[in-house]
RNA sequence: GGGGGCAUCGCCAAGUCGGUAAGGCAACGGAUUUUGAUUCCGUGAUGCGUAGGUUCGAAUCCUGCUGCCCCUGCCA
């Protein structure tokens, strides 16, 4: 395996180990996602981190969804979930469940309680809100902060047996409501809720809070690292708070490590702006391939070790940065470079008659996969006189530098032969219809023949023997430089163009998932929804570079 | 009028004890090329938010200032 790149993470991990804090053996980490969505590239971040960690140290690394919140999760997002992590190719070591540690963590409770740690509070949400004070100002201390342990305990077992109804009661720490941290003003941990929860059904009628559940399953789980995001950085007091005060752990417990979450330009990554887009059907669904969730850029075509690569080059750190998307199409590009099989395909036809190929005449061409490389295997590729290529690759008038074909000018047919133009034929309205040429037989492809040079070569498609392919070329789903309030201003209306293509024959029954580099063209991937039967439909992943800019 | 973070090339980002600014993306040259792709060479900070200070020497230490991000859910 390749050396992972160094980030401050491992930095701390590794004094962690020289100053024993925690021996090299007992590292570990967890991805702890909420099952309340699907995930997206930011979600690849963190779980790369957590699970570089694994592979650097020979560590463990568990999955556990931290679903806490039966309102909002679902197993429909679990399976989702441990879907996309298998996919990027990581595996956990344990499959895990923070509702599985419900009963320990109002164990945990009482012992809070017992301690005079933790009180149960009467007032109405509105009341607690209005008392935690402000940035600026002490918040006001709950006048049931000081009631007996014995009544907490009484209250709070009633809590769980379900006597009261949402909203009545909370379980409050009490820590300080002056503290300027406003994480430690005596935070609620335990409400109540009427909901099913996912994995522990109606068990429950009381659910902690995050800031309580998360540094115990840490802590039960001997987390060692628990790696998250900038925006928990305020709780750390508290996570710390929870754990120093409660036997099992205060002599040893996990720590808490933030790291700045990725940011990619020109895309979405909000799950409410996502959700508008499916429900408003600009998107065909959580895994449209324009959007960055795993299931669209799966279906997109990119693949996990483009992705992984991507993440381990742009780092770890804790300054908000914006990576330039660039940067990641560069990894995509970079791995499907020599991972897919290249062939032709015409996304936008246009007829090109050789006019001195014999009419019915037609051969079958070995051309290399690889242009570039002497031992590629090849295919046979269907030639005569009656072919599609590109229309850009046909100007009536050649701009400066244009070495495609234009009346007059010579280029190679990939593969093939090279081609002179010799005329075109335009419809009523002025579009170029047909391009006319004749071929040399002397250049065929292969034959060695050197006597002049071409500047060009462009692909190509036979006119008959070919198969029919619908292609989508897949643009930003933002429109560039729109910022008006309203989210859906702000969209693309043309970021999926759909055209009606040829390729070689060779990509004749290409399985839904499949790649191909169509020469020139990009990458492209058969679309898992509608590729079916004979029908092929390819996203486009990403296209190649160009240094040709036509104007200057 | 609080607290917690972050500031190194257009975008990311190394820089662990102060010793004289890695790397990647992008951009721009040029070479090779049956993909104007790839590959290959070459080009960038006398400078590390800013102003001072300590030191033979500071991105790294000290002080002041500035800018940006996060925090007042019975969400995570």
């Amino acid at each position: 395996m390749a050396q992972i790149a160094g980030n401050f993470i491992f930095n701390e991990i590794e004094k962690d180990i020289a100053s024993g804090k925690y021996t090299a053996d007992e590292i570990k980490t967890r991805f702890p996602p909420e099952p309340n969505g699907y995930m997206h590239i930011g979600h690849a971040k963190a779980i790369c981190i957590n699970f570089s960690v694994k592979e650097k140290y020979n560590a463990k690394t568990n999955l556990r969804y931290d679903d806490t919140n039966p309102e909002k999760e679902s197993s429909v997002f679990t399976e989702a979930i441990q879907r996309d992590i298998a996919w990027l190719g990581f595996k956990w070591d344990e499959l895990l469940y923070s509702s599985d540690y419900f009963g320990r963590m109002y164990e945990y409770a009482l012992e809070l309680i017992k301690k005079g740690l933790a009180f149960v509070d009467d007032q109405d949400q509105d009341t607690i809100k209005a008392t935690r004070g402000t940035l600026n100002e002490p918040g006001v201390e709950s006048p049931f902060r000081n009631r007996s342990i014995e009544e907490n305990l009484e209250l709070f077992v009633a809590m769980k047996e379900g006597k009261y109804s949402p909203g009545d009661r909370v379980l409050r720490l009490k820590i300080d409501m002056k503290s300027p941290n406003m994480n430690m003003r005596d935070p609620v941990i335990y409400r109540i809720v009427n909901a099913t929860h996912h994995n522990t059904g109606d068990d429950w009628c009381i659910y902690p809070m995050y800031d309580y559940a998360h540094p115990i399953e840490d802590a039960i789980e001997k987390i060692t690292h628990s790696l998250c995001s900038l925006e928990f950085e305020d709780h750390r007091p508290l996570y710390n708070w929870v754990l120093e005060n409660l036997d099992d752990f205060k002599e040893k417990h996990p720590r808490q490590i933030e790291f700045a979450r990725l940011n990619l330009t020109r895309t979405i990554t909000s799950k409410r702006y996502i959700k508008q887009l499916v429900e408003a059907g600009i998107v065909d669904g959580w895994d449209d391939p324009r959007l960055v969730t795993l299931g669209g850029l799966r279906r997109r075509g990119v693949t996990p070790a483009a992705i992984r690569k991507f993440m381990e080059n742009i780092g770890v750190a804790k300054s908000n940065s914006t990576i330039d998307m660039q940067q990641f199409e560069y990894f995509i590009r970079e791995d499907l470079l020599l991972s897919s099989v290249r062939v032709m395909g015409v996304v936008e036809p246009l007829k090109l008659t050789i006019e001195n190929y014999p009419e019915g005449q037609k051969e079958y061409l070995d051309v290399p996969y690889r242009m570039d490389d002497e031992a590629s295997e090849t295919r046979k590729v269907p030639f005569s006189r009656n072919l599609y290529i590109e229309r850009s690759d046909f100007e009536e008038i050649a701009p400066k530098k244009y070495y495609r074909l234009y009346p007059g000018n010579e280029v190679r047919l990939m593969g093939a032969y090279f081609v002179k133009c010799t005329g075109f034929v335009k419809d009523e309205n002025g579009v170029i219809t047909e391009v006319k040429c004749t071929y040399d037989p002397l250049t065929k492809s292969g034959s060695g023949f050197s006597e002049r040079k071409v500047k060009g070569t462009i692909h190509w498609v036979d006119a008959n023997e070919n198969v029919p392919v619908e292609l989508h070329l897949l643009y930003d789903l933002l429109k560039e430089g729109g910022n008006s309030k309203n989210f859906l201003d702000n969209i693309n209306r043309d970021s999926l163009i759909v055209k009606n293509g040829y390729a070689e024959i060779s990509v004749k029954g290409t399985a839904p998932g499949e790649r191909y580099q169509f020469v020139r063209n990009g990458y492209f991937c058969a679309d898992t929804k509608y590729t079916e039967g004979d029908k092929l439909v390819f996203n486009r992943t990403a296209d190649l570079k160009s240094g040709w800019k036509p104007e200057k």
